[in-house]
DNA sequence: CAGGCCCCCC
DNA sequence: TTTAGAGGGGGCCTGA
């Protein structure tokens, strides 16, 4: 590459966006919100824009930069570019009003707009990174959503895509290009493009043409063009046909999805060179804007990075007072945003790299978006990007086995270091874990914490971690006072691996029989859905409960009093509608397009998408501090709330298969585990006679209850014995237990009485735990877990007994809780110790799923057999059922 | 983006 | 006047 150009700085970066498209990101991502100030102007764009735009700047340091705006909205041409009044189109959008604004930010900021009547904006950026090219820069970045860049990727031409939900950014070159299309390079991005075509670009290419036939197409031919004309060697028939039917339209479409490279535009390296903003006006635009949230933290991201410009601005705000530690700190910490780098021979991507931190002692570690920040005490800070950072000194100080780590969210610390190959060694305080034991039904994001705990809301990262070691040592006291340190050093922290390894195993899942299902439930729905239409005489949307109730209680006027929802609404809950259903036969219809958009919408069509690319496999995310009793939660998506009690719904189970034919599922699961513990707890004598006999202990109860044999015991009466059960766990009411068998208050209160006469061990563990919680504030597991219940003496009745029924749930449902996360420890590191293939992947309460190399099947039952039953001593015999399928379905 | 509603799971 | 009234979760939709 040339290097002749000498006004180039080293290293040199040149950051290309479309405008517009950045608009409509930034205003999509708010979904639309129209978020107004105080002057009931929509800024909703303008925000999402500027935020966007600093974001870039913050994130890619370029030393160079511009915005390219096409001069097809007439809006625009209108607001920004006078000379195009004339034509102004009066179509009113919100977006648009947006753009005089827009283009103030931008000329605050000091970036280069550039705009070429008669092209478009990719056309713009296409030449501009052409140039750069021949100009010699080191690095060009074109920021998009769009795909169809591919072509304009090189050696020295990247893509930069923004993380969707906490993914983190992207960066494609020629490989990440080639991975995505399947071919290589620039040229054929486009004619495969040309071929199987781009909605989002209206590029229609060859109808019934799909990627994987248009790969095969371009391998074959090279190009559109040369497949056209040597169409009749096609062999398919299909494909042949198609082909000579649309060919000039894929050569169209080629022609629309190419990026001209050569548009009249001028460019000079001056001029696109990016400059310090223009602090003054961007105060005052963001004043006017009434964007205080993104002022404040561009206006503290400055006074850190850039002193002498910016903070006096930062210092004249109205804005919450710093916390201490912020004049104190010495070390900081990124160069000026707006200075180019200091010229140095590195590769592109490492810009001023801050690596003079030691590589020894207790150290706080902070990880905000790629800023990676170490606090080695509340006032000696360094941090870097994480591409920057001095990996090797930071691995020396990461695995040192005699200092104290603290850090926030250890599992996405661990997730950052393992992407470095660092391991965490020596002891480790994770901030969130602790305050999750501490409170686990306060919010545990991270300035949550920190103003609970302190009263101040850090603003930076750099804050944020020098703030860790204020909050070490009161978190730590509190956990200690709490007599959770065991609780947190044996349970809490040594899940965390274990999750890890199961977020990152995933799941195989069977993604064809899932289309496959889907397309026949879709068929159906389809069908109810067309006749609920006729039958309602009208059509609407079925999925909206306000347009529903309106339709069932206004329009067809099916019940004379119709049931609402606590805020009036009309009600359409399934338990509602379960009640009117011989009221009219669109019910029972309606229940049923819900069931199958419910499995089409939250499974079927789900999963296919969240696939991992790379793995092939499906990977939740499980929260270890999110229950208020202890529990896991599993979500993106919820793999603990897969259908299993409808036939239909149990199909999806199938879907989950083993990683491949010398695997099979393996499911373990403990039986009537809760009811196991409650007995255990009470110390119930007739219910511990029951589980050490082995008895169904559903139909034991029945017959204590109802007093008679066991062997005359009823399915029905069996039914209501369990529901029974199961109320004592949830916290037993007379209305929740009539409502569950659909029998009268007075017969369910009856059936109550007989319970407590029979079991009067469990009643007494009740108002036991009720006693507990009066005196102390607060329930607790049989491992001290604690939850706290503010209500418990409330004189608010309902607001008491929510607190009483949790009172009595929370031992019950956390005592399992605790006692499935040793198991899982425990065979995990197992597994470890012997080196085994088998994995666990899945866990759903009182449920342990893994995929087992079939040869390793009977230690595997053995070892999970064992630490399930194991984990926690009880004074009743506890059960496992353990059995194996090629799926999930089978394996149960 | 929050809140309401609904429906899956244990 | 009407609803809620048995625990713990997550996802989808709406409407602003």
């Amino acid at each position: 590459m040339s290097t002749l150009n000498s006004s180039l700085p080293k290293p040199s970066r040149l950051v290309l966006f479309d405008g517009m498209a950045m608009i409509y990101r930034a205003y999509y991502a708010l979904n639309g919100a129209p978020r107004t100030n105080s002057k009931g102007m929509n800024t909703g764009a303008i925000l999402g824009f500027t935020t966007t735009l600093y974001d870039l700047i913050k994130k890619l340091r370029p030393t160079h930069m511009a915005v390219a705006f096409d001069l097809h909205k007439p809006t625009f041409r209108h607001e920004i570019f006078p000379e195009y009044k004339a034509n102004r189109d009066a179509t009113p959008e919100p977006i648009l009003d947006s753009l005089p604004f827009i283009h103030q930010i931008v000329t605050a900021f000091n970036i280069p707009i550039l705009t070429c009547e008669g092209y478009e904006a990719d056309d713009i950026i296409g030449t501009a990174s052409h140039w750069a090219e021949q100009q010699g820069f080191d690095e060009v970045l074109m920021v998009t959503p769009d795909k169809d860049f591919g072509q304009l990727v090189t050696d020295h031409v990247r893509i930069y895509r923004f993380g969707r939900m906490g993914k983190p950014d992207q960066i494609m070159g020629i490989d990440e290009v080639k991975e995505k299309f399947g071919v290589c390079r620039c040229e054929q991005v486009k004619d495969l493009l040309g071929l199987w075509g781009d909605t989002s670009d209206n590029i229609p290419g060859i109808p019934g043409v799909g990627e994987k036939t248009a790969k095969k197409l371009i391998d074959q031919f090279g190009s559109v063009e040369e497949m056209v004309a040597h169409s009749d060697e096609i062999k398919n028939d299909k494909i042949r046909s198609l082909v000579q039917q649309h060919g000039e339209q894929a050569i169209f479409s080629k022609q629309l999805a190419t990026i001209v490279l050569d548009a009249p535009v001028t460019l000079s390296e001056e001029s696109l060179r990016l400059q310090k903003p223009d602090y003054a006006a961007l105060q005052t635009l963001f004043t006017e804007l009434e964007f205080r949230n993104l002022s404040k933290r561009i206006f503290t991201d400055l006074s850190v990075s850039d002193p002498s410009e910016a903070q006096r601005f930062a210092a004249s705000k109205p804005a919450a007072p710093k916390p201490s530690t912020q004049s104190a700190q010495p070390a900081v910490i990124q160069p000026s945003l707006f200075d180019a780098p200091e010229p140095e021979n590195k590769p592109a991507l490492d810009i001023s790299p801050l690596n003079d931190f030691p590589d020894a002692g207790d150290v706080a570690i902070f990880v905000s978006g790629a800023t990676i920040v170490l606090a080695f005490s509340a006032d000696e800070v360094y941090s870097s990007l994480v591409g920057d950072i001095n990996v090797d000194k930071l691995r020396t100080l990461m695995q040192r086995g005699d200092t104290l780590k603290l850090c926030y969210d250890l599992k996405a610390v661990k997730y950052i270091l393992r992407e470095l190959d660092i391991q965490l060694a020596g002891d480790i305080f994770d901030v969130q874990l602790a305050h999750y034991l501490i409170d686990a039904e306060a919010r545990h994001a991270y300035n949550n914490i920190v103003l609970g705990t302190l009263g101040v809301e850090p603003a930076t990262p750099q804050e944020s971690a020098a703030l860790l070691w204020q909050l070490y040592p009161l978190l730590a006291a509190k956990l200690a006072d709490a007599n959770l340190n065991k609780l947190y050093a044996e349970v809490e922290l040594p899940l965390v691996d274990v999750l890890i390894g199961m977020e990152e195993e995933g799941v195989r899942i069977d993604v064809d029989a899932l289309r496959e299902y889907s397309a026949r439930l879709s068929v159906e729905r389809d069908q109810i859905e067309q006749s609920i239409y006729t039958q309602a005489g009208t059509t609407f949307n079925i999925s909206s409960p306000k347009q529903l109730g309106e339709v069932l209680y206004e329009r067809l006027k099916v019940t004379d009093k119709p049931p609402r929802t606590a805020t009036k609404q009309y009600s359409t809950a399934e338990d509602v509608l379960v009640k009117l259903k011989d009221k009219h036969p669109i019910i029972g219809q309606i229940l049923e397009y819900r069931s199958l958009t419910k499995l089409i919408g939250t499974y079927l069509d789900s999963f296919p998408k969240l696939i991992n690319p790379t793995t092939h496999r499906l990977h939740t995310v499980y929260n270890q501090t999110v229950t208020a009793t202890g529990r896991l939660s599993s979500s993106n998506p919820n793999l603990q709330n897969i259908p299993i009690r409808t036939e239909r719904g149990r199909e999806i189970r199938r879907a989950f298969v083993a990683r491949d034919e010398n695997y099979v599922l393996l499911a373990a699961d403990y039986s009537q585990i809760e009811l196991r513990i409650i007995a255990s707890l009470a110390n119930d004598r007739h219910m511990i006679e029951a589980f050490a006999n082995h008895y169904d202990i559903h139909a034991a109860t029945a017959a204590k209850i109802y007093s008679i044999p066991m062997e005359e015991v009823s399915k029905d009466l069996r039914r209501n014995a369990k529901s029974v059960n199961f109320g004592i766990i949830y916290g037993i009411s007379s209305f929740g237990l009539s409502e569950q068998l659909g029998i009268s208050r007075k017969e369910a209160s009856a059936l109550i009485d007989e319970y407590f006469t029979q079991y009067p061990d469990i009643k007494n563990y009740i108002d036991t735990n009720i006693a507990f919680a009066r005196e102390h504030g607060y329930a607790q597991t049989l491992l001290g877990r604690r939850r706290y219940l503010a209500d418990i003496n409330s004189r608010n009745a309902a607001a008491r007994s929510f607190a009483e029924r949790n009172a009595v749930n929370m031992p019950i449902q956390g005592t399992s809780a605790d006692m499935i996360k040793i198991a899982m420890i425990r065979i995990y590191h197992e597994f470890q110790r012997l080196g085994l293939k088998s994995k666990m992947i899945l866990q759903v309460h009182d449920e342990l799923v893994f995929d087992c190399y079939k040869p390793e099947e009977q230690q595997v039952r053995a070892i999970v057999e064992d630490a399930m039953l194991n984990a926690l001593p009880l004074s009743i015999p506890i059960e496992v059922g353990i059995d194996v399928g090629p799926d999930w379905l089978s394996a149960h």
